[in-house]
DNA sequence: ATCGAGCTTATTGTAGACGATTTAATTAGG
DNA sequence: CCTAATTAAATCGTCTACAATAAGCTCGAT
């Protein structure tokens, strides 16, 4: 007598999926560069936001220090970030940029922004729809654990 | 003079954020059923669609034998799936549902629905912001790999 | 009958994601 | 001023995700 969930109708399963797709866009994109789409979004807050901490850099992004820390390491294996404990709190770590990361900074805006015109949707389009993302993330986010159980 | 990227005007971290929130989500409302959300699509497929083989669960959800045949494993130990190596082409796993899977079906559908509700969005809405974002996933679906190198 | 092309699944290696725990440093309270 | 609570990062365990590779099977052509 219940209804059925099929999986083509369901929000989460397409955002699931675009977001996979999206993932597999920059995999392409950012190959020449050796980067992942989360050491990229990285790369974009550094840029945006100048040194932080692992703790801050992880409040832009969602992410806590078990994803951050391993994969800052490997971005500064690859020469893209330095991490250094602050002198003045040594609970922090800093982050910041290497020459490398603000040399190529331009470049990687370009490149970036030319693959993105290939997605061909109007900026009207574009934002309408990011703003409907984003207040389904906000919905979801609205809800206490408790409800869910 | 390049145009910086503002990580909270891009579409692709909206859809990044909606998907963790989705996680996070289903995390809690399957959590007394201890299916992960992978697990629970998985599961969906095979509600909807009957025994099918790895390959066959694989393209309903844009996923390969990397990720499914541990996740089947892992379902299987918990016992809502039970897999065999077809007699006809012994290439093939066949996945099928337990006695366990078909008895819960109704009561998931059901309290996995009645979660939903908190989304509180209008089917109008809902039905509105999954079209926008299907049609995201098609328009990078359609970008072929060269183009972004 | 058998050989090989092509298909299907399994395995491996690398990278994320996150909850839980641990360790070290800082702050606050008595 | 010392201990308790808080905070930050790292670590660990588990679960995805996917490319690349390996292994085994089927079927068709010879």
């Amino acid at each position: 007598m219940t209804k059925p969930i099929r999986l083509n109708e369901q929000l989460c399963f397409s955002i699931y999926k675009a977001q996979k797709q999206f993932n597999h866009f920059y995999s392409q994109a950012l190959a020449k560069y050796k980067l992942t789409y989360p050491q990229y979004i990285t790369l974009l807050s550094l840029y945006e936001h100048g040194t932080m901490s692992v703790k801050e850099v992880g409040q832009t992004l969602n992410l806590d220090s078990g994803t951050l820390t391993p994969l800052m390491k490997r971005m500064e294996k690859d020469g893209w970030i330095s991490r250094k404990r602050s002198a003045q709190d040594e609970r922090r770590v800093d982050v910041s940029l290497t020459k490398k990361a603000t040399d190529m900074r331009d470049e990687i805006y370009e490149h970036v922004g030319s693959c993105m015109t290939y997605l061909r949707f109007p900026d009207e389009v574009y934002d309408a729809i990011k703003a409907q993302v984003d207040s389904v993330d906000e919905h979801l986010a609205a809800i206490p654990d408790e409800e869910l159980q």
